[in-house]
DNA sequence: GCATTATTTGAGGATGGACTCAAATACGTC
DNA sequence: GACGTATTTGAGTCCATCCTCAAATAATGC
């Protein structure tokens, strides 16, 4: 009678009191912090409780069972990272690729907790895939938006190319922040390096200014 | 009164007679398949076995548990990466920056599946994150080998910090290839035009005939 | 062919972790 | 303070999965 796979078991229900609404707070808190560290399938719904400073059974009293937390969580990192992205062009506005490129990788490397737990998400669940695609559209269209308020000029869908390359190019630096992936000292700075270069060549064509003085040093 | 963890439960028991190496080939060929696919907490003994067309008493034969069929996993793909690495340096003496940029980028796509599958093996297990940091330190290495076979007067640190950062963008593009991350379709060409860019200009004044032309168009 | 040893098999034990639920407790309202 | 409802608790059920082992089978050497 039901549907077929294993929807809703049951209504969700939701907090109704400030304590309940607090509860949930916590343990969502703790899961993305679990699921970021071990993965989706390591983290056991009784760490989640236990780090949440909670009890297995108020973890299920506010979500049907373990894909639900995920969901949620899913959910809510979207949410913000969409905010993000469509709040970014507007920043653009008046600034030089350099500069761009910059405030680009300060954004991203701001996001990495939430990205990495989203991802940590995706583990094992091809059905989420659509979600994360529709979050990385999102952030291609943002970043592409700030491409074209600096570059007028610039293409439609090349500025989607340049987007992707640089969210990815991000993606890199924030593996290179991150604790666990040591890299050399000097490897941060080279690619924050190799991001102005790329985008002063990128966007230099279409700026209000072409003059084109192309001083390829960028320092 | 034994050690403490779970270290060695008994002899490794290697097999002896040829159906057997054959049979432990199988058996990591259908665990590194399936433990890239799903990941490894997710990826169950039965499975693997039935993959390769093996009962799971065949499976515990030759392997004592789980976490040893994932290092032997990880045993067999560091090798294989760290020879890659070491060969490379000998590919590169007479290339230009770009030349080297561009067989640096399809090596490493010719190594995706088998990083893919080193780091779902990572998962969830941080007591063998050093052996994945020897397997970054030996590409670093190569890399920055290649680095200075092709400019001679490159600091050692300073090629070291390039590598980081040309091993990383390869890293990104084999995300790109990947079939589950879909990408705007020119943004695999334009990263590899900012890898071009970038070894470019940062190989430029190392070169042999250093004359440094700085025709920064790639092309 | 026969003995020996490697390999295969699959039923079953042990364990861990997802999930339940009835009873206890805290909160909010009148 | 009393009532109703939200929340908490944690022992207990269920089941998936890791792993064992004794017996069957196949390969190898003589």
């Amino acid at each position: 009678m039901d549907s077929n796979t294993s929807r809703a078991k049951r209504t969700p229900l939701q907090p109704l009191r400030s304590a309940g609404r607090q509860r949930v707070e916590e343990l969502l808190a703790a899961a993305s912090d679990l699921m970021a560290e071990r993965g989706y399938e390591a983290t056991t719904m009784a760490e989640i409780a236990a780090r949440a400073g909670a009890k297995i059974g108020s973890l299920y009293r506010f979500f049907p069972n373990k894909e639900a937390v995920a969901d949620a969580l899913v959910q809510r990192h979207i949410a913000i990272l969409e905010d993000e992205y469509a709040a970014l062009a507007k920043r653009a506005a008046t600034l030089s690729p350099e500069a761009l490129a910059d405030i680009l990788i300060e954004l991203l490397v701001t996001l990495h907790p939430r990205v990495k737990s989203l991802s940590a998400l995706m583990e094992a669940r091809t059905d989420k895939m659509e979600i994360r695609d529709r979050a990385r559209g999102h952030a291609v269209a943002g970043i592409a938006a700030a491409l074209r308020v600096c570059a007028p000029g610039l293409d439609e869908a090349l500025a989607k190319d340049i987007a992707a390359v640089v969210l990815n190019t991000m993606k890199v630096l924030r593996g290179m922040l991150a604790n666990d992936a040591p890299t050399t000292s000097g490897a941060p700075d080279e690619l924050r390096r190799m991001n102005r270069l790329y985008l002063s060549d990128r966007l230099a064509p279409f700026r209000r200014g072409s003059d084109s003085a192309t001083d390829g040093k960028t320092r």
